[in-house]
DNA sequence: TTGAAAGCGCTAACAT
DNA sequence: ATGTTAGCGCTTTCAA
C-alpha cells in the first residue's frame, strides 16, 4: 500500500500538495496537478480513509438504518440509496435494526457513536422519543424516509392521500361495498403507516357518503400469506361480499387476488382489487396500485443528505415525495 | 463528543490503561477496569474508529460485496450476514455492484482499497482474474459465497448436486418427461449457478437413462415472469406436455405453477413442479423445493471471516454448505 | 501556488 | 499492572 510520501516524492512535491491534488481542496497547479495524479496512478495510491478522517473530520461514508432487510420495500429503497450515494464516492455502512432489540439499542448507543459516518439516513423506522434525540445529538445531518417525524428533516409520501387516491379510484368506477385489507396489532408498533393508509379509506368514504362497514375491515401482516388469508375470510360465501378490495400493499393485494382466483372468483369482472407501493410484481399480476417509487425515494433520500454534506441548498428538499396511480386490470365497475 | 483523556481523567488512570480497558487487550486490573467503564460510561465515550483504526490498523468493519439488493436471495444473504456481524460488534459496509459496470470498476479499485474494512464477502458474484487479484491483494481476509473461485477461500453449496436431487425426486416419483426451465444467455455472463443446475438435471436423466430432450428445455430469466412465459411456452396445447418442470429458482417455480392455474392444468395432478432456493413464498405457494437455507449462508460466511479476524480455526469452514429437499404438494406421481 | 510542521485521537512498544 | 511516548497517514493552518 502505497503511503502519501511515496506519491509526492515521485510526483516531486510535498504531501501538502499532494492531498491538496487528490481532493480538490486549495490551489493547485495544473501542472502539479497532472504530476500528482500520474504518480498516484503509477503508484496504486488511493487516500486512507483512516487517516484522512482522522485529519479532516470527514469520512465519506452515510449510514443508513434500515428496520428489515429481505423485504422488496426496504431492499430497494436501500439499492436507491445506495447506488446514489456511490456515484457521488460515499460509502455506505448499513445498519440493520432487527427484531432483536439488543442490536436496535446497541445501533444507538455504540455503533453510530464510532464517528465512522458523516451523516445518517434513518428508512422507514419509527424512533421513539430517545433514539431521535441521540441520533441528533450525533450532530451530523440526518435525514428520514418515511414517517414523518417532527425533529428529523423526513422525507415523507403522503400515504393518506395515496390511501385516499387509491379508494377514490374503486368509488369512481362504481363501487360502494369496499373491504379493506390492513394493519394489524404487533405489526403497527414499529410503522404508523397502516393507520395512514387506514384513516385515507376511510375519509374517502366519508367524502363520498358511503358509510363505513366493521366488517369490511380485516387486518393483516403486509405479506402475501396475510393478505391471502384475510381476503378469503372476506369472501366467504356465507357472508355479504365486497364488490371491491383496497390493500394497504402490494403484496397483500397479490394475496387477495390469488385467495379470489383459488374461489373462482374472476377478477375484475366479480372483484375489484387495488394495492399500494409499485411493487415489482405488480407488472406481472397486471396488479392497479398507488406507486410510490421506492427506488426514486431512495435516490432522493441520499440526494438530500448529500446537499447537506457538501452544502447546498437541497432543491428537491421541498417537495412532497410523488406516487401516482397505476391502473392496470385488476380494477373495473362493479357488475351492474 | 468526549475524548480519552477525559475518561482517563476521571477514572484517574493513563489514555494507555483507558484503551486497555476497553478493548479487552493488554492487563489491567479490576478495579481499574471498572472505574474505566464507569468514567466511559458517564461521559457517554465510545472509541473513536477512526482514531482507533488509524493507530491500531483494525476497522471493525467488513465489507460486503453483493451483485444485486433487491432480490429476495440476495438480500437474504446480506441480512444473515449483516446480523451475525453486528452481534461481533462489527460495522458492515455495503458494496453494490450493481449493473453499472463504471460503478463497479470503480468499487474495485477505489473503495475497497480505501482501508475501510478489516475483511471482505463477496457474496454470489463471480469475479474474473482482474478483480479476484485485486481482492487479493488486499492482503485481508475475503472469503466467496457461492460461485466457486479456485483462488479464494468460498463457501459454496453444490449447485449441480442440488439440482440432482430436485430432478430425481421427480424421476422417483414415476416421472419420464420432465422439463426444465433454467438459464439465458445474458444472465449466465455474471453467474455460473444456472449451468451447474443444468448439469445436475442432465446427470440425473442420464443415470435413470432417460434421453434427454431438448424440446423441453425452456431458457429463462429467474423471475417469475420469465418462468411464467417459459412455462407457457412448455404447456402449449400444440405439443406434446411433459409431466413434471424442474425449475432452476423457485421464483421461476412459481410463475410455472400460476402458469399452470392459468391453462387449468392441475399441480400436482396434471404437472409436478420443483424448484430450488428455498425461497420465502414457497410456504405460501406449497412449492416442494430444494431449500439452501440463504439466511444462514450469509451467517456461515460472517462465521468464517471472523474466524480468520479472530485468528481462531473456523470450525465450520470445511463443512459443504447444507442443502436439503422440501417436499409439499406441487409434486406427485404422474397420473398413469 | 507551495512547503513545513502541528496536530487529529487513539494504540502499542517500552520502561518501570 | 500501569504510565510515557512515539507514531499511525493524512489535512490544514501558517509562512514564504
Amino acid at each position: 500500500m502505497a503511503s502519501i510520501d511515496e506519491v509526492a516524492r515521485l510526483a516531486g512535491v510535498s504531501t501538502a500538495t499532494v492531498s491538496r491534488a487528490l481532493s480538490g481542496r486549495g490551489q493547485v497547479s495544473d501542472a502539479a496537478r497532472e504530476r500528482v495524479r500520474a504518480a498516484a496512478a503509477a503508484l496504486g495510491y488511493v487516500v486512507s480513509s483512516r487517516a484522512s478522517s482522522l485529519a479532516s473530520g470527514r469520512t465519506r461514508n452515510v449510514g443508513v438504518i434500515v428496520p428489515l432487510l429481505d423485504q422488496w420495500f426496504f431492499s430497494t429503497m436501500l439499492s436507491g440509496a445506495s447506488s446514489a450515494l456511490m456515484r457521488a464516492g460515499y460509502d455506505i455502512t448499513l445498519y440493520n435494526i432487527t427484531a432483536d432489540a439488543d442490536v436496535r439499542r446497541e445501533v444507538f448507543d455504540t455503533f453510530l457513536r464510532r464517528q465512522r459516518v458523516d451523516a445518517v439516513i434513518a428508512v422507514a423506522i419509527e424512533l421513539d422519543e430517545h433514539e431521535t434525540g441521540q441520533l441528533l445529538d450525533l450532530g451530523l445531518p440526518v435525514i428520514g424516509v418515511g414517517g414523518p417525524n417532527p425533529r428529523l428533516r423526513t422525507l415523507s409520501v403522503d400515504d393518506t392521500a395515496m390511501a385516499r387516491l387509491a379508494t377514490e379510484h374503486l368509488i369512481e368506477l362504481g363501487h360502494r361495498e369496499i373491504a379493506h385489507i390492513g394493519a394489524a396489532g404487533e405489526f403497527e408498533a414499529d410503522f404508523r403507516v397502516p393507520s395512514r393508509r387506514l384513516r385515507g379509506f376511510e375519509q374517502a368514504l366519508a367524502t363520498a357518503s358511503i358509510a363505513a362497514n366493521p366488517a369490511l375491515l380485516e387486518p393483516a401482516d403486509f405479506t402475501v400469506d396475510g393478505g391471502h388469508r384475510a381476503a378469503a375470510r372476506l369472501l366467504d360465501a356465507r357472508r355479504p361480499r365486497p364488490s371491491a378490495i383496497f390493500a394497504a400493499s402490494d403484496e397483500m393485494a397479490i394475496g387477495a387476488l390469488l385467495a379470489a382466483r383459488d374461489l373462482g372468483i374472476r377478477v375484475p369482472e366479480d372483484l375489484s382489487i387495488v394495492g399500494i407501493d409499485g411493487h415489482e410484481l405488480g407488472e406481472f399480476f397486471q396488479l392497479t396500485t398507488v406507486d410510490q417509487f421506492p427506488l426514486a425515494q431512495g435516490e432522493r433520500a441520499a440526494a438530500a443528505v448529500l446537499a447537506q454534506l457538501e452544502g447546498q441548498a437541497d432543491a428537491t428538499a421541498a417537495a412532497a415525495l410523488p406516487y401516482e396511480l397505476i391502473v392496470r386490470s385488476t380494477t373495473a365497475p362493479p357488475r351492474s
